[in-house]
DNA sequence: ACGGCCGCTTGACAGTGTCAAGTTGGAGTT
DNA sequence: AACTCCAACTTGACACTGTCAAGCGGCCGT
């Protein structure tokens, strides 16, 4: 040791990278903060130089995972060319595929209690997933019962639940990605009374 | 100590109650083994003597709960007197008023991880709750797309999504419980079109 | 060339879940 | 009624966790 003076920024990084990868790779309440440190090869207190305590590394690992979302939520728009109602499936079934992906670290999206000052960037990041929501949602034709914020519940409400139902039922998770995501698309397309006139 | 030989089931009782009571009290993962065994007065390794692990201990409280809820939607259904559809939604609406009541058993409930072996009984009030959906889907008349499991999924998936919404955002909590069961009725009425005909 | 400093390490502390070994009170037997 | 035995419970220990307090050691400015 002590001959890893190496770059400044690059142990942040590589905390960051074991991070993801031990969440990826196990149960989320399993990770240890002494395992990163490990994973990226330096001592167990070094995280505490680049992140005021574990939730705030956690935090950052969500971060990246709510841009990572958030890109899958436009690309599935962007690949979308039907309707309002259409596109606004379609990017529920690029966020459920995004939780098909990470599921550890979706599981964790929405369940941590976030550190107490609330990370401003992990805040942000949380909206721009949540604009794309409510902005495909603006471009469809309601009802007049369903006003926007209801509108916003009800698409967050499948897309989430459908996730929850997966990771609930996980163990046997015996389907494959494939039919999955048929399920998925015949499940969104129950809302479709509450998106088209 | 030591005189303490009081009845032979009571320190398992003790436990049990103790153990929901922290969980009531403050975030699911601050609650130890430790802790619970302080406050049902024994020793630290006496629990060690009634459930094989931490996690059969959670086990049997999130049993005790799976019959709690199982009661409240079946009271739910016998308080409703509409058609097969307002059956439904009283039973979505007493599932989420659970969910209101006890927000931090009800977390723990799904995204604990349970033990190994699955406890058998848990398993059994997790299927009785179940059934309970299943039964009130089954007595609605649906259109030809909606087939029996379709409808249990998206039952199942609105209302815990709801649930979910509410402990993401949960922070903020402003809206009394009157003002959240009220949107809770909005949204579970749009998914009306999958459960008349 | 040489201080100062910042990044990281080592060490410690309180707390956790779980295992191993004791202790002790009550029940059963003779 | 004395004695044994057993099971419930306790005490103690271990490995592990997150976090804090010092301390070392290379790099940077002067």
């Amino acid at each position: 040791m002590t001959a890893d003076h190496k770059r400044p920024e690059d142990v942040r990084a590589a905390l960051l990278a074991a991070a993801e990868q031990l969440i990826e790779a196990g149960p989320a309440s399993e990770v240890s903060l002494r395992a990163c440190a490990r994973l990226a090869g330096v001592s167990h207190a070094a995280p505490a130089h680049y992140f005021p305590s574990k939730a705030h590394l956690m935090a950052a690992v969500l971060t990246r995972a709510f841009d990572d979302l958030s890109d899958r939520m436009e690309a599935g728009r962007a690949a979308s060319d039907g309707d309002g109602f259409d596109r606004l499936k379609a990017i529920g079934l690029a966020y459920i595929g995004f939780a098909l992906d990470r599921p550890n670290v979706y599981a964790m999206m929405f369940s941590t209690p976030y550190p107490d000052g609330a990370d401003g960037e992990m805040a942000q990041a949380g909206a721009r997933a949540s604009s794309i929501l409510a902005e495909a949602v603006a471009r469809t034709e309601r009802p007049p019962t369903v006003d926007q914020d209801l509108g916003v519940t009800f698409a967050w409400v499948n897309v989430h639940g459908f996730v929850s139902l997966l990771h609930a039922l996980k163990p046997g998770s015996g389907a494959s990605r494939e039919a999955t995501m048929a399920e998925a698309d015949r499940m969104l397309s129950l809302m479709a009374p509450a998106f088209r006139v």
